[in-house]
DNA sequence: TTGTAGGCGTTATCAA
DNA sequence: TTGATAACGCCTACAA
């Protein structure tokens, strides 16, 4: 019950092996007679080539490697079930990596990977790496010819394809519609961090507000700690949330750079007699279950993750499988958008 | 710039392949001076054996095909992550295929990967695999000799190893503890396909209620389409949600089969005049961001999807790596966890 | 101590 | 029309 090869089928037909190769590819070569033969015996035991030797010969292995930094994340599972359904559809398996926000991590698994496993990467590299500024791998793995698309979380000086979500403008855009609701005093909650996308939309928050002449109450950002942005820490960032509310009474608006601040704040806002959305109205970042389900429903910058993720492979793809050189990098920019929900009403 | 081989070294040094290559696993044949001499090179210029050849010649590729119905899914993802922990570790590769609950995607997932990509399986079927009973690529594949770890979605009459939930424990668990807490009338909210663990959670439900000699009411058993749990159907299961409610209201306690479902009855239970928990006491299933970030928060059965993922790689790397033949098939049950917050207070 | 040869499974080129 | 050979990159038993 060992897989059949083509050393197998040729033994058992009593012909060579190249002659049963060409037999099953169709070839002219070989007489219709023993094709039919070769062809009707493969079939019937199921015979099917080698991925692996097939790899070595051509010299290209079908599959693309990705890594991100979380899995139990809904915007990257986005991004992942965008990338499968393009490599699925052309023929591509997909490698995931994880690297948990850690910049050895991540080196290793490129590392384990880049030694022959794929034909190129997708990636979105780890705060640790942003921070580091270190991206000697994703240089040399692009040195080596193995190319590499980076998603959301840009680097700026690095020369590959790029896909990225215009952070600064949805935040704007979300701020903008408080604006229009009536909102004031309109607040963020953020990351600490200073290189990811926490502050792209802070920009976009500061960006909206100068537009609209209303200045800057630096009482109204709340920076919270990105490494506290698990589930062992939730009553600590409760706790900071609440001050924030109790401190800032006047705030009518708010906008969060993610899902679960955006909750934590819809949780604790009665407490500090605020209805939401009568007198605070909350805009989160993801749109992701917990928007849906929330109660009431998180009016969230939604950021196309599978959108974003078919992109991705289409641009990998298409570079893998292009013969002329030298295709200039593309940095597409996919759209963000405001689903509405009862946080706005 | 192209990746280095050892065939190249050798010529660049002027020695044989395999000199390089015994000098580079540092097999004693070799003298100290043309060791070093080649692991120098080797370091300077980088070299790293290619995963695809070494795959060809040791006829395994370290990396173990992963195959789930659903990739944006809490559930799923941390057994993703358990499984990526251990396979790491281990010094092994994982490959992602997500069915979309397809049969035939299922099929050609494996089929894709079961050429010689992958040393071996960790998967769990789709609802309609578990429908059509139709599981012979399965067999085949175990046939083949290719090992197979099936989780979560039980497929009794498959000779395999196996990790699983006692979701009928998990279930009962639950209702009991609502029994406890004072509770007279519990319902359920479950789902209408007869073979997926929603139905076992059914079971769980019944059991608890006959352990404690209630006496079973049909009404209070809410069946939903699984075909509508997804994000475009929330209104349509809302309404059937709230009939269900308006038309029980005696309900004290409810167990749902899943978070979503008992998110949306949290959310309707106020307007049916049933403060949760106070009036409505609701225990859901899987322990995602979802039970955490609900307000009140969700008291949930944890099915301690990391741990299954580990337990699941481990078993199927130790298959892997064993080579007395004939261990046998492992059948291990994953104790679930009640985790209590708001929702039950 | 170093090199040669064969093989993992496949395909392509060339010879018979 | 069919088959032998070489090659993809690596490893290893055996020969020199």
């Amino acid at each position: 019950m060992q897989k059949l090869t083509l050393k197998k089928i040729a033994q058992e037909l009593e012909v060579s092996i190249s002659t049963v190769s060409k037999a099953l590819r169709d070839s002219p070569e070989i007489s219709d007679d023993t094709r039919q033969k070769i062809k009707a015996f493969a079939k019937l035991y199921n015979y099917k080539p080698n991925n692996i030797a097939l790899s070595l010969k051509n010299r290209k292995t079908k599959t693309i490697g990705v890594i991100i930094p979380e899995i139990v994340h809904y915007f990257f599972t986005t991004v992942i079930s965008g990338i499968e359904k393009v490599a699925n559809e052309r023929g591509y398996n997909v490698i995931i990596g994880v690297s948990n926000e850690s910049f050895t991590k991540e080196v290793i698994n490129m590392e384990m990977l880049a030694n022959g496993s794929i034909d190129g990467f997708i990636l979105s590299v780890t705060k640790e790496t942003q921070l580091k500024k270190d991206y000697h791998h994703l240089k040399e793995t692009i040195n080596q010819g193995m190319p590499i698309v980076m998603f959301d979380r840009e680097v700026k000086d690095l020369e590959c394809d790029k896909v990225v979500v215009d952070d600064v403008q949805g935040a704007r855009k979300a701020v903008l519609h408080l604006i229009e609701l009536g909102c004031k005093n309109i607040g963020i909650i953020t990351t600490r961090d200073h290189v990811s996308v926490g502050n792209l939309r802070t920009v976009g928050y500061m960006n909206a507000l100068a537009l609209k002449g209303i200045s800057l109450n630096e009482n109204y950002i709340l920076k919270l700690d990105d490494e506290l942005d698990n589930d062992e820490n939730i009553e600590q960032l409760q706790q900071e949330v609440s001050n924030y509310l109790q401190e800032n009474p006047e705030l009518d608006g708010l906008l969060s750079v993610n899902e679960k601040f955006a909750l934590m704040a819809m949780k604790l806002a009665p407490v500090f007699g605020k209805a939401v959305p009568e007198q605070l109205k909350v805009i989160g970042f993801t749109d992701g279950v917990l928007s849906k389900y929330a109660n009431p429903g998180l009016t969230t910058v939604s950021q196309h993750g599978r959108d974003l993720g078919e992109q991705a492979a289409r641009i990998l793809i298409d570079r893998l499988e292009e013969d002329e050189f030298e295709v200039p990098y593309e940095r597409l920019v996919v759209e963000t958008e405001l689903i509405e929900r009862g946080s706005t009403a």
